[in-house]
DNA sequence: GAAGATTTCGAGACTCATTCTCGCTTGCCC
DNA sequence: GGGCAAGCGAGAATGAGTCTCGAAATCTTC
């Protein structure tokens, strides 16, 4: 686990090497997507750190997920929610998602499934002349509070 | 490889058990998913079929979709896709997903290998008190035409 | 430290994919 | 054929997200 500081650390260097300050605000948002444990709507890191204005949010989170700090996770829920990148964390990880709530939970795989799937995936990607970044995988579902 | 005629017979079967007719819009749109050979946008669909009001073939998607005809795929990019569902299909499949231009295309990953994910999915459940009903992998990157 | 240059801020206007409204049409049932 | 429920579609409404622009903050240079 890593600690609040280290991520304000790598927050900085990413911030930096892409020409780009690190604001207040940017830090309240950043320590925001570090504290909760899980994944946060806009209002919801607005609801944290209400000092937050709706408009800046948006756009240091642009900003935060172009240099690579922040990952903007879209469902068929309304709401986008955002969480620090695994650059930033340091953990490899995965989802479940609530279709009834838009909720996102945090799950790891082991590591012997993460290397099967990433060369199966792989060899999927050069058949289709696709230049494959990054996986993603969700268990879509519901939710405690959602369950029937 | 299924046939056109057995889709249409699929889709009317689980619209029938929705209480909803197969009208004419309804299957073109079925029959426009069921020849593209990628899952297709709103606009996809009415340029394939352009007697279709896009406003219909809304809500029609949306029926078809409640009706477990038609899969919506969400990305980052700004339109939604449209696929037909496995239970028409009968192949289950997963996505690479293009960034750039959001082309989206389907592969598929060995049984074996699946079969693992399944497991390790239900175990991740399990431990959050989730309830799964099925999981999603996308390759994430770019495609032949976006491509560096 | 002050003046000027540059970046960020934030309230509100704006965009546009999607949904909703509502009068009209279609097709089913008697 | 008449009645009626379902579907249709043009246009209005919605709302998450983006853009604008003058004010505020921060950096740079002297
Ligand atoms: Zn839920
Ligand atoms: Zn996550
Ligand atoms: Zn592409
Ligand atoms: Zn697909």
């Amino acid at each position: 686990m890593i600690s609040l500081s280290e991520v304000h650390d790598v927050a900085l260097r990413f911030l930096g090497s892409h020409d780009q300050r690190y604001t207040a605000n940017r830090r309240l948002i950043v320590q925001a997507l570090a504290m909760a444990d899980a994944p946060l709507t806009i209002d919801g890191v607005t609801e944290t750190e209400p000092m937050l204005a709706l408009s800046s949010t948006y756009r240091n989170l642009a900003v935060l997920e172009e240099a690579g700090v922040v990952h903007r996770i879209v469902t068929s829920d309304d709401h986008a929610r955002f969480e620090l990148t695994e650059d930033v964390t340091g953990a490899h990880h995965h989802h479940l998602v609530c279709t009834d709530c838009g909720l996102v939970l945090d799950v790891t795989l082991p590591d012997e499934l993460e290397d099967l799937l990433h060369q199966s995936l792989e060899a999927a990607a050069k058949e289709n002349s696709f230049a494959g970044a990054h996986h993603r995988i969700d268990l879509i579902g519901l939710c405690q509070s959602c369950k029937p």
